[in-house]
DNA sequence: AGCATTGGTAACAGTTTGGTAACTAGTAGA
DNA sequence: TCTACTAGTTACCAAACTGTTACCAATGCT
């Protein structure tokens, strides 16, 4: 039975977070942006494709089912507001909350990583393996 | 049939870059950190809790088999490097790569935001409803 | 009457991810 | 001989997530 010692110099204690909150944050924030076509919705939104047939023609590989569960949990979680017109036929317009609008330099962060990291294989380092296949 | 125009000067034109790498490179970065115990190993990893049964009694919740699978994929991934000592008992140590090291200010933002919009809910908007549950 | 339009639902099937429990090897110490 | 130690593996099961197909309502147009 040993005695662990942490040091935290770098990012200040996470056991003491994880205890005062329940749970870790990292997860916390990465469960509410990981459904798999979440990125993808919030970045058209936010470019204003933000019409539920609109961003079905920019992401023709998410079904109709797919984009409204990940519109109504984005809903849900307060990221993407969704404002209902009476109209025939109906029309349902789509915008990002403040919430929502505070995730862009962390999105901004997440693709550059992704891309030198990644996608981009021009890499000293023969690190050809790991996670592959579709990526979207 | 309508013509959309994206107004893309914030972060510049994403749906070139998904032809150009063949998918999103948010969702690519998701997929490496997004297991339900690797945000927490890479911590724990970052602060020199380096060997399996460390990680081990620091995450009590997470089961030897979830723990090896992570590692494997960290591994794989390049994230983490694993070092094996032939000794009896058996000795293995983990540290971050430098791609591992790399993900520090992503996670960093990724914490602050998932604190401020997740888990601390003193907020003036009534947003109570959404994802909620385990966090970890 | 018949078709197109928009923004969805419902029922179901398949895939991926996570979890449990039992088992392993090789050596040291009681 | 029996137990403990570390770092796993194997077989199996359950839950979460994603995908497919068919269907709906109210109106305008031909």
């Amino acid at each position: 039975m040993e005695k662990i010692e942490i040091k935290s110099e770098r990012f200040d204690n996470m056991v003491e977070m994880i205890q005062k909150y329940g749970g870790c944050p990292v997860r916390a924030t990465l469960k509410i942006i990981g459904g798999k076509w979440k990125p993808l919705i919030l970045y058209f939104i936010s470019v204003d494709v933000n019409r539920f047939g609109q961003l079905q023609r920019m992401m023709p590989d998410c079904s109709k089912r797919m984009m409204t569960v990940q519109l109504r949990e984005l809903e849900s979680d307060g990221l993407v507001h969704r404002e209902i017109f009476a109209e025939v036929p109906p029309k349902v317009i789509y915008t990002l909350t403040t919430k929502g609008e505070s995730l862009r330099p962390l999105f901004g962060e997440l693709s550059r990583w992704g891309i030198q990291n990644v996608l981009e294989p021009q890499q000293i380092e023969p690190n050809n393996s790991g996670t592959s296949g579709e990526l979207v």
